[in-house]
DNA sequence: GCCTGGAGCGC
DNA sequence: GTCTAAACAGGCGCTCCAGGC
C-alpha cells in the first residue's frame, strides 16, 4: 500500500448512539481508488480502528469539492453543451411470453429551460414513432404513415431495426433528461433485453457512458447505471410517488387528476389486435400509435405539472447529493448527504457506510434480544421508541365552531429548542429492564449543535424566501420558484427527524429521536393543560395538534378565542409556535385518525374536509366513495336528524335497486390493492385477491411486482351463486370482465355488504334514528343477518344500566353540596322525591338550617363551579399505578406505554378519575333534578306531592337540569352511549 | 373468541 | 480496446380485516 502523509485533523468520531464518543487526533491516510479496499475492521499494534475504506468516490469528490448539487464542472476539458429533454414510450408485446417491443415514440423539446413555467404543449417539440409490423402492416399503413399531422411515423422492418433507429435519435438528441412513466421498472427492462438479445447497435448510447461490454441486466432500480449522464425522471418512481398526490400512481389517474385529461387505456391483451395485418383499413394501427404519441406527452405535461424537476434540483442543491437520487430514490440519501456536508466541513470523521447483509446496530440489537429474555423474539422489527401522542376523541357530531391549533413544524423545531444532537446530547443508560432511558436535553450551556443550525439555517432561509414572494412586483415564474424553494427547504427540515430513527441510517441516533418525540407528547399535554385552565375544551387532538370546541356560533368570538389561546400558548417557548390551521363549522369525530368536518373558508365559503375514512381509501371502490360522499354530506348538512336519516334510507334504497339493476358502470366497482411483495412470495397467496390477479397477470405476460397496485373486481363464481369459489379466486382483473363479455357477473351482494354497508354503518354510528340493520335493510340486504353482536351487547349494557338502581348507579358519585348565603351551613342536595331531606319546598329552595330562601342564580352558579372542579379534576390526568405494593400516583407519562414508570414496578398505570367517573358525576347531578323521575320512583301519597312540587318549581328544576345538561352534552361518553342515556331518562 | 400481522392511512 | 463489488430502505400511532389457534 502506498501510504501519503497529509496532515493531522482534530477529529470526532460520530458513532450514531447520541454524543460523539472521543474528541482525538486521527491520521489521515489518502490513497488511490486502484488500489485494493481495506477491511474495515483491521487493526494493528500501531492502530486501532481504520474509517472510511470504503467511501466512494462520488461520496470524496462531492465532500471535497463542496458540490452541492447540480452545477457545472470543469474537468480539463469541459464538454457540455446540448440541453434537451426527451421522452420515450414503449410499448410492449408478448409473444411466447417473452416481451418484445412494438413501438416506440420519442418525444423531443430542445433547449428547455426547467424554471419556465409554460405548459410543453405549448413548446416546440418533435415526435417520432417507430413502429414495426407483427406479421405484416395493414394495407396502406406506410402511405398513411407518411402523411400523419406533426409526429413523424417511422414503420421499421423488425424489431432490431427499431431498436437501432431508436438509439440513433437518442444519440442525436443526446437528452439530459428522460422523462417517463413505469420506465425504469418496465420499459427499460424491457428494451435492455431486447438489445442484448437482438445485438443492437451502438446499445450503449442510451447512455452517456460508452460500453461495449455487457453488464448484467440487475433488478429495478440497479439499472439506472445504464443510463449514466442522463436524469431519468420516471412519474412511477418511490421519489415521484412523494411528490405526485394519487392512489395508484396509474397514468390514467394522474391524467385525470392532475392533468384534467380523459386518456385512454389499452388493453395489454388488445395489443395484438391493433396489429392485425388482415384487416383492410390502417386505422387501428394509427389510432395504436396515436396512442403512443400522445402519451408521451402525457408523461411530460404530468412532470411539467408536478414540477418534479425544478423541486428535486432545490432538494439536490440542499442536500448536495446526486440529483438522479432525488429524483428516483427516497429520503435517506438526502439526509445522509446533508449531515456528511456539514460534518466533514466541520472535521467530523462520519460513520462508514455498512452495506451489506446488517449494519453492525442491527445486529447488535438482535443480540441483545437473544441475550435478554429467551423466547421472546422479536423477529424482524427491531426495538422501537415512542411516537407522537393521540387523544381519545370526544366522538360525535360537533357543531360549534372547532379550532384546529397545530404547531408549527413540531419536531424540527424541539430540536432547535431543545439543542438536540449528536455533539450535545449525552449518551443513554440502559436501566435494570434493559431499557434504553430517554436521554435529557443539553443544559442551556451547551452550545448549538450541527443539527439544530442546520434546521436553524433551512428554516431561516425559508423565511426569507417567503418574504420575498410577498413583492408584488414579482413575475409568476419568479413565484414559482420561489414556491418551489421554500417547499424543499420545508421538506429538508422536516425529514431530517425521520433519518434519526431510520436504522440503516448512518446517522442512526434512535435516543435523538426518541427524545425529540418525548418532548413532542410532553408539549402537546401541557398545551391540553393550558386550554383545560382556560375553560376551553380540547375535542382531540394528534401529535402536534389540539382541537378546541370555541363552544361558541359567532365567529369572531371564535377568532377571539383562537388569538388568546394561541398566544397563552407561545408565551410559553421560545420558538416553538402554535397557529390556527383552521376553523371547523361543523365536525364528525369517530376515531382516532378518522373525521370528516365543514372547514370555514375565507369568508362565507366552506369546504369539506376528510380524513382517514373508508372513502379516502383504494380499497373502497368508486361506487362506495359516492355513496359514503352523499351520507357524509348529509350528516355535514346541518339539518335536522330525521330528515337525513330519511334522505340516507331513501338513497340507500335507491343504490341498492341500481346496483342489482345493472345501472352502475364496470369502473366504479375496482378495488385497487398493492403488492406488498412479489406475488410468488405470498405463502398465503390463495386467500388474497389481488395476489390472486397478479398471479394471472403475470401468466399473460404482463408484470405485477412488489409495490405495484393491482386493480380487481369481485365476480360471482363461474359455478353461480352457491358455488363455494373461494373469495380471492372470484377476484378478475377489470379488463379480464371486460373481455369476457357478460361471462363474469359482478358479485352486487358482496359488493353491498362488503364494501358499502361497513363505511356506511361506521359513519351513522353516532347518528339517531338508524342502526345497522336499518342500513341493511334499505340496501336490500336481509336485515337479520345484520342485527349485529355489538348492537345486542350494547342493548344488554342499556337494559343493565337502567335496571340499576340509582344508589348502585351513583354510590360513587359526589354530593352536591349547597351553601347557605345565611347562615353558611352546608348541605347535600337530596333527591327531591326523599321529602324528609328535600331542601326544595314548594315554595322553592330553602335552607334547611335557618330556612332562609336560596336563590336559583346561586343555586345554578354553586353547581356550575362543582361541575367545573370535577372536569378539571379528570383533566389533571393523574394516573396511579395498579400494583397495590407500589401505589405510585403520578402525572407524568410514561415513554413505554403504560408501564408504571417507577424502578423495578413491574405494574400498569390507570387514569386515577376516568371519563366514566366523570360521566356518571355529570348524570348524577342531572339525576337530581329530573321531574319525571322523581314522580316515576315515589309511590302511594307521596306521589301525589311529589307531582304537585314539581308543577310548582319546574322551572327551578329545568334551570339547574339545563346547567347539568351543558357540561353532559359537552362529554364525549353521551355521543358514544345515546341509547344507554336515553333509556336511563325514559325509565 | 383471542391474538397476530399486513395494509393503508394520519401526523 | 478496459474500467472492482454491490447496489432497497424516513419515523411511530391507529383502525380494520383476515387468518390461525
Amino acid at each position: 500500500m502506498k501510504d501519503i502523509y497529509e496532515d493531522f485533523d482534530r477529529a470526532v468520531c460520530l458513532r450514531g448512539e447520541g454524543r460523539a464518543k472521543k474528541e482525538t487526533q486521527w491520521l489521515k491516510v489518502v490513497y488511490g481508488f486502484n488500489e485494493p479496499q481495506l477491511p474495515n475492521n483491521v487493526s494493528s499494534p500501531n492502530f486501532s480502528r481504520i474509517f472510511a475504506t470504503n467511501t466512494t468516490a462520488f461520496e470524496l469528490l462531492v465532500l471535497k469539492r463542496k458540490i452541492m448539487g447540480p452545477c457545472w464542472l470543469q474537468i480539463k476539458n469541459p464538454q457540455v453543451d446540448n440541453k434537451g429533454v426527451s421522452c420515450t414510450r414503449t410499448i410492449v408485446n408478448h409473444r411466447e411470453n417473452i416481451r418484445e417491443i412494438v413501438c416506440a415514440t420519442a418525444r423531443i423539446w430542445s433547449n428547455i429551460d426547467i424554471d419556465d413555467p409554460t405548459p410543453p404543449e405549448a413548446l416546440p417539440c418533435t415526435v417520432r414513432t417507430f413502429v414495426r409490423p407483427l406479421d405484416r402492416f395493414p394495407p396502406n399503413f406506410e402511405v398513411r404513415a407518411s402523411g400523419n399531422g406533426k409526429g413523424l411515423i417511422s414503420p421499421m422492418k423488425n424489431e432490431r431495426m427499431l431498436l437501432n433507429s431508436l438509439l440513433v435519435t437518442i444519440h442525436r438528441a443526446d437528452p439530459d433528461v428522460i422523462v417517463g412513466h413505469e420506465f425504469l421498472g418496465v420499459s427499460l427492462d424491457v428494451l435492455l433485453h431486447r438489445m442484448r438479445e437482438l445485438k443492437a447497435d451502438h446499445w450503449s448510447r442510451i447512455g452517456r457512458f460508452r460500453r461495449s461490454r455487457w453488464p448484467p441486466i440487475g433488478r429495478q432500480g440497479t439499472n439506472l447505471r445504464f443510463l449514466s449522464g442522463r436524469l431519468l425522471g420516471d412519474l412511477a418512481s418511490d421519489g415521484a410517488k412523494d411528490m405526485i398526490t394519487s392512489t395508484t400512481w396509474s397514468l390514467t389517474e394522474m391524467c385525470k387528476t392532475h392533468l384534467k385529461s380523459d386518456r385512454q387505456d389499452i388493453d395489454p391483451d388488445d395489443t395484438a389486435s391493433y396489429f392485425d395485418g388482415g384487416v383492410s383499413s390502417p386505422e387501428r394501427l394509427l389510432t395504436f400509435v396515436r396512442h403512443c404519441e400522445l402519451d408521451a406527452h402525457y408523461q411530460m405535461a404530468l412532470a411539467a405539472k408536478v414540477q418534479i424537476l425544478p423541486l428535486t434540483r432545490q432538494l439536490t442543491n440542499l442536500a448536495g447529493n446526486s440529483w438522479n437520487k432525488t429524483l428516483n430514490g427516497g429520503r435517506a440519501e438526502r439526509n445522509e448527504y446533508i449531515l456528511l456536508h456539514e460534518f466533514h466541513r466541520l472535521k467530523y470523521v462520519c460513520p462508514d457506510k455498512l452495506w451489506g447483509k446488517k449494519s453492525a446496530v442491527a445486529a447488535k440489537a438482535e443480540n441483545e434480544d437473544g441475550d435478554a429474555e429467551g423466547g421472546k423474539t422479536t423477529k424482524g422489527k427491531r426495538d422501537k421508541y415512542k411516537g407522537g401522542l393521540v387523544f381519545e376523541p370526544k366522538r360525535g357530531l360537533w357543531d360549534k365552531y372547532i379550532l384546529v391549533m397545530d404547531f408549527n413544524s413540531l419536531y424540527p423545531s424541539i430540536i432547535q429548542e431543545y439543542n438536540i444532537d449528536f455533539t450535545t446530547v449525552e449518551s443513554v443508560e440502559v436501566d435494570a429492564d434493559g431499557e434504553e432511558k430517554i436521554p435529557e436535553p443539553p443544559s442551556s450551556e451547551v452550545p448549538q449543535g450541527v443539527l439544530p443550525r442546520l434546521i436553524a439555517t433551512l428554516v431561516n432561509r425559508r423565511r426569507q424566501v417567503k418574504s420575498l414572494m410577498k413583492d408584488k412586483k414579482a413575475t409568476p415564474a419568479q413565484l414559482l420558484q420561489w414556491d418551489i424553494k421554500q417547499m424543499a427547504l420545508k421538506l429538508t427540515a422536516n425529514s431530517m427527524y425521520g433519518c434519526l430513527g431510520f436504522e440503516y441510517s448512518r446517522f442512526y441516533a434512535r435516543p435523538l429521536a426518541a427524545l425529540t418525540t418525548f418532548k413532542g407528547r410532553e408539549i402537546l399535554t401541557h398545551t391540553r393543560e393550558l386550554a383545560e385552565s382556560m375553560q376551553l375544551d380540547v375535542v382531540y387532538g394528534d401529535t402536534d395538534s389540539v382541537f378546541v370546541n370555541s363552544n361558541v356560533t359567532e365567529l369572531a368570538e371564535a377568532l377571539k378565542i383562537s388569538a388568546e389561546f394561541k398566544k397563552a400558548v407561545n408565551d410559553r417557548y421560545k420558538l416553538l409556535e402554535i397557529d390556527l390551521d383552521g376553523i371547523f363549522q361543523r365536525l364528525l369525530l369517530l376515531q382516532k385518525k378518522k373525521y370528516a368536518a365543514v372547514k370555514v373558508e375565507d369568508g362565507s365559503r366552506t369546504s369539506t374536509e376528510v380524513k382517514g375514512l373508508d372513502m379516502k381509501r383504494r380499497e373502497y371502490c368508486v361506487l362506495s366513495k359516492t355513496v359514503s360522499q352523499y351520507v357524509l354530506e348529509q350528516i355535514l348538512s346541518g339539518e335536522a336528524t330525521e330528515a337525513v336519516v330519511e334522505r340516507i334510507h331513501e338513497y340507500l334504497t335507491t343504490i341498492g335497486e341500481d346496483v342489482r339493476g345493472g345501472k352502475i358502470k364496470l369502473d366504479e366497482f375496482i378495488i385497487f390493492k398493492r403488492l406488498g411483495k412479489n406475488p410468488e412470495d405470498y405463502p398465503d397467496a390463495k386467500s388474497q385477491p389481488h395476489v390472486q390477479v397478479a398471479l394471472r397477470m403475470k401468466a399473460r405476460g404482463l408484470t405485477a411486482r412488489a409495490g405495484d397496485v393491482i386493480p380487481y373486481v369481485f365476480c360471482i363464481g363461474e359455478g353461480g351463486e352457491t358455488a363455494k369459489t373461494a373469495q380471492a379466486d372470484r377476484a378478475k382483473h377489470p379488463d379480464e370482465v371486460r373481455r369476457s363479455s357478460d361471462e363474469l357477473k359482478i358479485d352486487y351482494e358482496h359488493y353491498l355488504a362488503h364494501q358499502i354497508l361497513p363505511p356506511i354503518e361506521r359513519l351513522c354510528e353516532p347518528i339517531e334514528g338508524t342502526d345497522r340493520a336499518r342500513l341493511a335493510e334499505c340496501l336490500g340486504l336481509d336485515p337479520n343477518r345484520y342485527r349485529s353482536a355489538a348492537e345486542s351487547e350494547e342493548r344488554y349494557f342499556g337494559t343493565l344500566d337502567s335496571l340499576m338502581s340509582d344508589a348502585e348507579r351513583f354510590k360513587d358519585a359526589e354530593p352536591f353540596l349547597v351553601r347557605c348565603r345565611s347562615c353558611r351551613g352546608q348541605v347535600a342536595f337530596a333527591p327531591i322525591s326523599d321529602r324528609e331531606s328535600s331542601l326544595l319546598l314548594p315554595s322553592g329552595p330553602a335552607c334547611p338550617a335557618c330556612q332562609s330562601a336560596l336563590g336559583t342564580a346561586s343555586l345554578q352558579v354553586q353547581l356550575e363551579t362543582q361541575i367545573r372542579g370535577h372536569i378539571a379534576k379528570y383533566y389533571e390526568s393523574w394516573t396511579v399505578c395498579d400494583d397495590p405494593t407500589c401505589g405510585n400516583r403520578t402525572r407524568m407519562m410514561g415513554v413505554y406505554g403504560r408501564r408504571c414508570l417507577r424502578q423495578g414496578c413491574r405494574g400498569t398505570v390507570a387514569f386515577e378519575y376516568s371519563d366514566a367517573t366523570l360521566y356518571n358525576q355529570l348524570r348524577f347531578y342531572l339525576s337530581l333534578f329530573d321531574a319525571e323521575k322523581a314522580v316515576k320512583t315515589s309511590t302511594g301519597s307521596k306521589a301525589d306531592e311529589v307531582k304537585a312540587l314539581v308543577d310548582l318549581q319546574g322551572d327551578f328544576l329545568r334551570t339547574m337540569a339545563a346547567t347539568a345538561e351543558k357540561y353532559l352534552n359537552q362529554s364525549g361518553r353521551r355521543w358514544v352511549q345515546l341509547s344507554t342515556l336515553f333509556s336511563f331518562m325514559k325509565m
